[in-house]
RNA sequence: GCGGAGUUGGUGAAGUGGUUAACACGCCGGAUUGUGGCUCCGGUAUGCAUGGGUUCGAUCCCCAUAUUCCGCCCCA
């Protein structure tokens, strides 16, 4: 038997409810904040991922899916979304009216041994904002975040927050991280020697060495803002206090990704017993990207969240997803000789916009009630003998268990009403 | 990429080097040929992830592979 790829899985069953639940929640409130959806390719050369990415990042230079198309060219599976979509702003000439604010969901790609919360299929949704540069716009994302979670229905949330500042001084406080460490060295873990050379701000969460006095003495990056990084700064804190959602700032937030200037943020479950894949959104600010990229000097703030961790969360929380899978009506012909009047029937109720089921093997009649409590079915519309001499229907409410029975002509009308 | 633990029907699972692989739920059939969800009876894995090996004999022991989970790295 062929089975499915290391990391992979098959969204089925319940899965499809909570990721329906979502997806409908999530597009409501892009409509409410004017949010235009996009989509763009899941494979692009593998050259965007490099630049937009980041030549030294662990998702371009180990985690990609990579390979060479049948005309030669190199190809990478999106890792992330905003690639893609900055690669799209700039082809498609968006930029020319700004701002402008997009959405997004679907796969994306990363190779990685997997575990719970951690695919290398996986979904994510988002939003980048481009060409708004003002603290108030990081506040806002944020804010979108939030209520997106609030309104799920997922309690246990927390948001971090932190600002890198731009290239200059992030460049400076990586100096001073290095001279701050350099004597301490042989004290770090081996992963925190890796770091020093390849990236010294992730020495700040190694979860090793966080107890060592010279964690707690290093140089912090607020130190190291210049007057405008840290003005934006406390502006977006601001602007969170002033829509009253609740952070936490942490000043050994560093992103994994290149990309990121001033503002940066992830929001953690904080569930009891849900695993080191606790993560579940987190976006920043990317105010060089587009300019990187070969496009003009566009601002830009955005935000991702990883639909599998969701699920995970809600269902770590017992959330129960509302789902709109039931069915309006299940007809039961009593006998073979009610079938075809039963065919027209159900063709006559999905003409009018019901959804309606019906069995057309020769199940007996507890069998079929059966089914159409299966398929969660508001009413049960029984045709027999009787039914058809009369031209009536029954029709039995299947929650109160009610019988009445309806004139054929009135049934359009009777399931408006009781619909 | 590194280290560790698993993998038994549709599901939750018990179990053993040797005739028919417990039990429960679910599903199917019957008691009940126009009204069910209760009850009772019956059926439901020619097979214990896959491929090799050891053995008279393997689901059980050994090896490899696949896959899942946990920790690390990293991240959604």
């Amino acid at each position: 038997m062929i089975q499915k790829q290391k990391g992979t899985y098959d969204m089925q069953g319940e899965m499809v409810e909570k990721y329906n639940y979502l997806k409908r929640i999530f597009q409501d409130l892009m409509n409410e904040y004017n949010i235009k959806y996009i989509d763009t390719p899941i494979f692009e050369s593998s050259d965007l991922y490099h630049r937009g990415v980041g030549e030294t990042t662990d998702i371009v230079t180990k985690e990609t899916y990579d390979f060479k198309d049948r005309g030669d060219r190199n190809i990478t599976l999106r890792p992330e979304g905003t690639a893609g979509i900055v690669r799209s702003v700039i082809e498609n000439k968006l930029y020319t009216t700004l701002p402008i604010k997009l959405w997004y969901e679907g796969p994306m790609f990363r190779y990685e041994r997997p575990q719970s919360g951690r695919y290398r299929q996986f979904r994510q949704a988002g939003v980048e904002i481009f060409g708004d540069p003002t603290p108030l716009m990081d506040a806002n994302v944020i804010s979108i975040m939030v209520k997106f979670y609030e309104r799920i229905g997922l309690r246990g949330i927390k948001v971090r927050i932190n600002s890198i500042g731009n290239k200059e001084s992030r460049e400076n406080y990586r100096n001073a991280l290095l001279e701050h460490f350099k004597p301490y060295l042989n004290d770090l873990c081996e992963d925190c020697q890796n770091r020093y050379e390849k990236n010294p701000l992730r020495i700040l969460d190694c979860k090793v060495d966080s107890d060592k006095e010279c964690m707690n003495t290093a140089p912090k990056i607020v130190d190291y803002l210049d007057e405008k990084s840290k003005k934006h700064f406390d502006d977006v804190l601001k602007y969170l206090d002033l829509m009253d959602i609740k952070y936490k700032i942490d000043d050994k937030l560093v992103r994994g990704l290149d990309y990121y200037t001033d503002t940066v943020f992830e929001v953690e479950a904080e569930i009891e017993g849900f695993g080191s894949q606790n993560v579940i959104g987190a976006g920043g600010r990317y105010n060089n990207l587009v300019e990187n990229m070969d496009g003009p000097s566009v601002p830009a703030v955005g935000f991702a969240f990883g639909i599998e961790r969701i699920i995970n969360a809600l269902d770590a929380e017992d959330v129960k997803v509302i789902s709109d899978n039931s069915l309006d009506c299940y007809v039961i012909p009593v006998s073979e000789n009610e079938l075809e009047n039963a065919v027209m029937l159900v063709n006559n109720l999905r003409d009018n916009a019901f959804s309606v089921d019906m069995d057309y093997t020769n199940k007996k009649m507890p069998a079929k009630f059966k089914e159409a409590d299966r398929y969660n079915a508001k009413f049960i519309i029984i045709i027999g003998e009787e039914e058809v001499k009369n031209n009536k229907l029954t029709i039995k409410d299947n929650l109160t268990k009610e019988e009445v029975k309806v004139e054929r002509d009135n049934l359009i009308d009777y399931l408006d009403v009781n619909i």
